[in-house]
DNA sequence: CAGTGAGCGAGCTTCCGCTTGACTT
């Protein structure tokens, strides 16, 4: 490029990249944002003519003109452009639709396009330097899709308004996850609980005592139904020698893990912290964008939506470096490198500190207490992926005693290796010890603890884990985690309870609708063959017209049969309550409107008159009111609860009742939840000290 | 730990995936 050349501009997706990679580039380039797509189809209508070829009509997305508008404008100011969009499917597109936008103001301007998988200056350069076409194929595959999505979606919604309840949706994505929850939901609720026992006996050697646990009787694996196989055992057991009759020692290797994805992350600070994946997502975005911690601000995170663990060259150097100044004994000869999944696209690298020289400690006070902790995730667990394995020692000591046999065993790390570095990221340690032993020794049995247990069914899921279930099918994207848990709360198809996610009666409805009409679109395979269509697009061996008329020959005649003849459920779902309409006299009803669930006059619409669900009485003395869920900061802040009869009553409570009372003092229950007692009840009223701590099952959604 | 009050809702909705702010009805 010459000195009189007016510059080349570079167009990326985010912001923050942007200012990053001018950085590194200086004089002679100007790199600007396109905040993700720019042009996609109208959210008004279908926009597709099914009958010209599945044609699409893409639009200027609302909001997104100034920005489209700008980057024509500086294109204009620019001798060449280079279009750096994320190097995967959507990336192609967007770098195709910013092609056509700034071709339609500037004809004769030489547009590439250039792609890397990592922000560092030298693999920047190399870019630049190395220009291509735009992948039309790359463009194709993502078209199909975009278009799959927007017909399932924009067809199979309409059945749901019509049959069961306006302004309900369904989709490849959220329909699937949907059908999992409610399926486990059904898991649940068929398990029958069984009850089975544990025996323990506490040993004794010279002054150390230990327990061991019953593992065999009579030479099989004993399983205890009763308290009176407990206590046949016990009594058979009466006055017999308790011997070690083997000693075992094993080492195991500690492998670190990889540096994370946005799922792990997700599933991590869900685990750990309690975070819902938006909250991680919200905080990933900070420590991204940056933080001031003392000499400016500085992204502290690369990039938080990727599906890769691949770290680059850079980062990897600066790693060992640190390494080698604090933890030399713990630096591999080697790098350790780490296999991404299967599907991974890999336009990004893993989630890592941006300069590992930043430790969570270092920079502590400048960080929130939330930023703190999932800097701290992403800080331990990248540093240790580059460190030396761990080592432990498990001990296993069999002890006989008459037809029985017993096991007892204890772990000891031997050599922490990349353990060194974690502290939120640190294994809780439950030593258990034992006493050196050897066998054929004698043991004094003190006592015998039975323990009584059942069986418990399967979890709900949380974010952690349909996250993870989600991915390892391959539906969603880094970016969608998120949202998609978001969307089935919205449409209160699901309901978290504590932290988990439990299907309403809605949910299950429409899941039934789905999967006893469109199995084939419900299931999880559908996502996988549609990849791997997609797949063939990209590789030049099908067209994408093609690949939506195949889908779309069988799924339009479904849609229109069960479009006729499904018989129609609306009204099922209002609930009916013992509330009479003080204005008209006729019963109430619980309804599900768009901002939640609320009470109506079955009079409707000759009588309109509504209020919201009354949730308790009020506690106050003499105080007839109701409680009631109110929204502080027009509708902005924290759900509370309040009475009824305000002004004239002022009683207010942030803790959400459930609709059970009190029987010591009648007034209603409240949920709370703390580290000690987990999730429980307790009595609204400051002076009755009630508190209901085993997790009665609440069925109802 | 602090912090607190509309009125709506029952026809015009909805998809997935890429990215940030503006501002929730």
């Amino acid at each position: 490029m010459g000195n009189n050349s007016k510059g080349t501009l570079i167009i990326v997706e985010s912001p923050a990249k942007a200012r990053t990679i001018e950085k590194y580039l200086g004089s002679g380039y100007v790199v600007e944002a396109s905040m993700g797509h720019l042009v996609d189809l109208p959210k008004s209508r279908l926009a597709i003519d099914v009958d010209k070829g599945f044609q699409p009509e893409y639009i200027t997305i609302r909001g997104k003109a100034k920005i489209l508008k700008g980057l024509q404008k500086a294109a204009g100011k620019s001798s060449a452009v280079l279009l750096a969009s994320d190097n995967d499917r959507e990336g192609e597109a967007i770098s195709y639709h910013l092609k056509n936008a700034i071709l339609r103001v500037k004809p004769d301007v030489p547009i590439k396009r250039i792609i890397f998988n990592e922000i560092t200056p030298q693999v920047i350069r190399e870019a630049v330097d190395r220009p291509r076409e735009i992948d039309e194929a790359k463009v194709e595959a993502q078209k199909a899709r975009r278009i799959l999505d927007r017909l399932v979606g924009y067809h199979l919604s309409p059945i749901l308004w019509k049959k069961v309840k306006n302004g309900l949706s369904a989709g490849r994505v959220q329909s699937v996850a949907l059908r999992l929850i409610c399926e486990r939901e059904q898991e649940i609720e068929s398990f029958v609980p069984e009850e089975y026992w544990s025996l323990e006996v506490e040993l004794r050697k010279g002054r150390a005592a230990f327990r061991a646990a019953l593992v065999e009787y009579g030479g099989k694996k004993c399983e205890l139904r009763s308290q009176a196989d407990c206590d046949r055992i016990i009594a058979g057991l009466h006055g017999r020698e308790f011997r070690v009759c083997d000693v075992k020692e094993t080492t195991k290797t500690l492998r670190p893990r990889p540096p994370y994805t946005t799922s792990k992350l997700q599933q991590e600070a869900a685990n750990r912290f309690g975070f819902t994946s938006r909250k991680t997502m919200q905080i990933a975005q900070q420590l991204y964008e940056g933080v001031d911690i003392g000499s400016g601000r500085v992204g502290l995170i690369t990039y938080m939506r990727t599906d890769s663990t691949r770290v680059s060259a850079v980062a990897l150097q600066e790693v060992r470096e640190f390494l080698a100044g604090h933890y030399p004994e713990e630096l591999p000869e080697k790098v350790n490198v780490y296999a991404s999944g299967s599907r991974a696209q890999d336009a990004h690298e893993a989630i890592r500190p941006t300069y590992v020289a930043n430790t969570p400690a270092d920079i502590k006070s400048s960080l929130s207490a939330d930023q703190f902790k999932l800097y701290s995730l992403v800080w331990e667990r990248f540093v240790s992926s580059q460190m030396t394995p761990g080592r432990s020692s498990t001990t296993t000591v069999e002890i006989g005693a008459g037809d029985a046999l017993f096991r007892s065993s204890s772990t000891s790390v031997i050599e922490r290796g990349y353990q060194k570095v974690l502290r939120v990221l640190a294994p809780k340690n439950v030593q258990k010890s034992l006493p050196k032993l050897e066998t054929g020794e004698l043991l004094e049995a003190l006592r015998f603890h039975p323990e009584q247990h059942f069986t418990s069914g399967p979890a709900r899921y949380t974010d952690a884990t349909i996250i993870k279930t989600l991915e390892e099918k391959g539906i969603g994207r880094p970016s969608t985690y998120a949202p998609i848990i978001s969307v089935l709360l919205d449409r209160y198809y699901v309901v978290r309870r504590n932290r988990q996610l439990a299907a309403t009666q809605l949910g299950r409805i429409i899941n039934n609708l789905l999967t006893e009409n469109f199995s084939e679109l419900v299931n999880e395979n559908f996502t996988a063959e549609m990849e791997k269509r997609l797949d063939d697009i990209e590789g030049g061996n099908e067209s994408w017209v093609n690949v939506v008329q195949e889908f779309y020959r069988d799924f339009k005649p479904q849609v229109d049969h069960v479009m006729e003849t499904l018989e129609s459920i609306k009204g099922v779902l209002d609930e009916p309550t013992d509330l009479v309409c003080e204005r008209c006299g006729r019963p109430m009803v619980k309804k599900l409107g768009r901002y939640g669930f609320f009470i109506a006059c079955t009079g409707f619409p000759e009588c309109r008159n509504t209020k919201p669900v009354p949730l308790a009485d009020c506690p106050r003395e003499g105080c007839d009111g109701k409680i009631v869920a109110r929204r502080a900061a027009k509708g902005r802040g924290r759900e509370f609860y309040g009475c009824t009869n305000y002004p004239e009553c002022d009683f207010v409570t942030y803790d959400k009742p459930t609709g059970s009372t009190c029987p010591r003092c009648g007034r209603f229950l409240v949920a709370k939840e703390d580290r000690q007692r987990g999730s429980y009840k307790a009595c609204i009223n400051p002076e009755c000290d009630y508190l209901h701590t085993h997790e009665a099952e609440d069925k109802s959604a």
